[in-house]
DNA sequence: GTGCTTGCAAACAGTTTGCAGATAG
DNA sequence: CTATCTGCAAACTGTTTGCAAGCAC
């Protein structure tokens, strides 16, 4: 967990390693990514990028997510329902909390989550690579 | 957790509670459903029933799944990537774990999940109403 | 200069919806 | 008898893909 600046200097080295290019809606991404609290979807980070680049388009926005994705630098929540939403602070596994009214997504601490994936390896012989846990529930704003 | 035929009979009672019709295609569903071991999705459902009632088109699956979601008898599992998976036996949150390769969902037993619940809830200040934890990695069939 | 990247538009896939005819109660 | 349900087809939505032009290196 580091600061946006220094985790933006990591995804544009990481970007140079795999001899990927640099072009400035990339940049512009990275840079977003990078400080990410608020867990964005692709359209919202498509608006943020058309603002300084106004012809980028919505394709561009999705191949580089899908890009960083792979490279294991962005973590995808994917929903059935809406939007899928992205971090790019904390690209690990780690639990969510989302608000069934607004939507807003926040992490919270939750102890020994990790412990869950050894129990449920030891128990089922399968080998477990990730996992997922989200709670759904109403923010402190949207009980009324 | 109740075994298949009385799981059944729950259903049935409790769309004539709601003043729901029994039609076939509903009631071949509701069998299906009661017994649905392996999370099936709505295509395998409906493809089962097709056996039975050849006329019987997808729509009416879905209509009757998000019915019983609606009645809090069915448990809906949404893949932003995949097909929605169900669980008709056991319609209350619980672990999955979900093989990367072929796709077989089971439910592992993983301790004191419940009390995640609570915990993120006096941590945040949210109403935790649901929550959602799934395992992905590869069953023992699958690590060739 | 080369070939990766962009931006547009069309395609995609699972699910939902509208509606006319069928049917459970 | 009547309101609900079915089955078909079209619509929907977020994401992906194909391709020609653009540009990073």
């Amino acid at each position: 967990m580091s600061d946006p600046e220094s985790r933006f200097q990591q995804l544009i080295t990481k970007l140079k390693a795999h001899d990927y290019r640099l072009t400035p809606q990339r940049v512009a991404l990275l840079r977003l990514i990078a400080s990410s609290e608020g867990h964005p979807s692709a359209t919202h980070l498509y608006e943020q990028i058309k603002v300084q680049f106004p012809t980028t388009s919505p394709a561009t926005v999705y191949k580089t997510l899908n890009l960083l994705k792979d490279l294991g630098e962005v973590l995808e929540l994917g929903f059935s329902n809406d939007d899928n939403r992205y971090d790019g602070s904390r690209p690990y596994p780690h639990p969510h909390l989302i608000c069934v009214r607004c939507r807003k997504i926040m992490d919270p601490q939750v102890s020994h989550v990790d412990d869950l994936t050894q129990e449920v390896a030891e128990l089922t012989g399968y080998q477990v690579i990730s996992h997922r846990l989200d709670f759904y529930g109403l923010c402190p704003d949207c009980q009324q």
